[in-house]
DNA sequence: TCGGCTATGTTTAGACCTAAACCTACCGGA
DNA sequence: TCCGGTAGGTTTAGGTCTAAACATAGCCGA
């Protein structure tokens, strides 16, 4: 144990460790995986405590962001929704729930068929989005901020390749 | 809107479709950070299913997995594994009185001071850890299979710095 | 020795998610 | 026309997390 208890574990320390303490186990993939989820988690949490100040919360904006860049007349099926977001059908579900009942979106059935539903940005679900993505999206430029832009840019091909062999 | 609901949009896609909608907004985050995001997802959700095949919850072998890297006597105090975890206190508390209840840790009072509470793993706990980490690690392996070597390593290098400049 | 400040943990309230069960609408063949 | 299968959504049960309020223990200056 080192004198200063909160120093952050380093990704080669990690794979090193395992390899102290249980000789054999593969490693290769801690560091790549360990420093994704720890910027995964650290840009979670920044974007939760920003929209927190801004007074919506993560889940809402996405699905009203998703509803705003689809663009006119801003109305998508709940399956659309789901498509476009990684989560399940039954989170979707229960997004809209809420959104609605904040009076951001409303549901609608859909023409195509009885059984879709389509969900619709409201004026209040307009004018929070609007307000909210310009903000957001300042924000997160600093926090890339720390990359070069052609570092940025390799990150950015290498984490495309990564989602499309995964997906 | 295109024929198919379920194609995956692109990185891309969301920074022009704001652009087009919103003209004006900063859209430069949205190329690191969409698929980081995305990818994120993915692993994580990947692990949560493989982890529950093998009978145990992401956040518990989180900290039985710290506990045994520690090495010789696997005890840490909580605060320690807050440090090496990026959680709350909160949480590593209540991890901590989930993996008691099932027997697989036990709290003792450490030995520095009285206030500090220290985690061990029990017999039941190094069983688990042993008979599941290897196969973790291997299955994860499988998931950067994808990129080539050379990729890797400049990928976690990329993660590594970003890492660092957010934290 | 007293009072306050800091460090450590725990508890609670509220939000969100997944998996799985469930409910309807629609479709297509016999 | 029936009936099974499929697709689109919703609901429910259970689990995890954060933030914030709480509770204690130890420290330190006046």
């Amino acid at each position: 144990m080192t004198s200063d208890d909160r120093r952050m574990v380093s990704p080669r320390q990690i794979a090193d460790a395992w390899e102290r303490e249980l000789p054999g186990v593969p490693t290769s993939s801690i560091r790549v995986l360990t420093p994704l989820r720890r910027v995964a988690k650290r840009l979670t949490d920044d974007r939760r405590r920003t929209l927190d100040r801004l007074g919506v919360d993560p889940a809402t904006l996405d699905l009203l962001s998703t509803l705003r860049r689809a663009g006119e007349p801003w109305r998508l099926t709940t399956r659309e929704l789901a498509a476009q977001t990684l989560v399940t059908a039954g989170a979707i579900s229960q997004r809209v729930a809420r959104a609605e009942r904040d009076g951001l979106v409303a549901r609608t059935t859909s023409d195509a068929s009885r059984r879709a539903v389509a969900v619709t940005l409201t004026d209040a679900g307009h004018r929070l989005v609007e307000r909210v993505v310009g903000e957001l999206l300042t924000h997160e430029e600093t926090l890339v901020a720390g990359l070069e832009a052609a570092d940025r840019n390799a990150l950015a091909d290498l984490l495309d390749r990564l989602d499309e062999s995964l997906g």
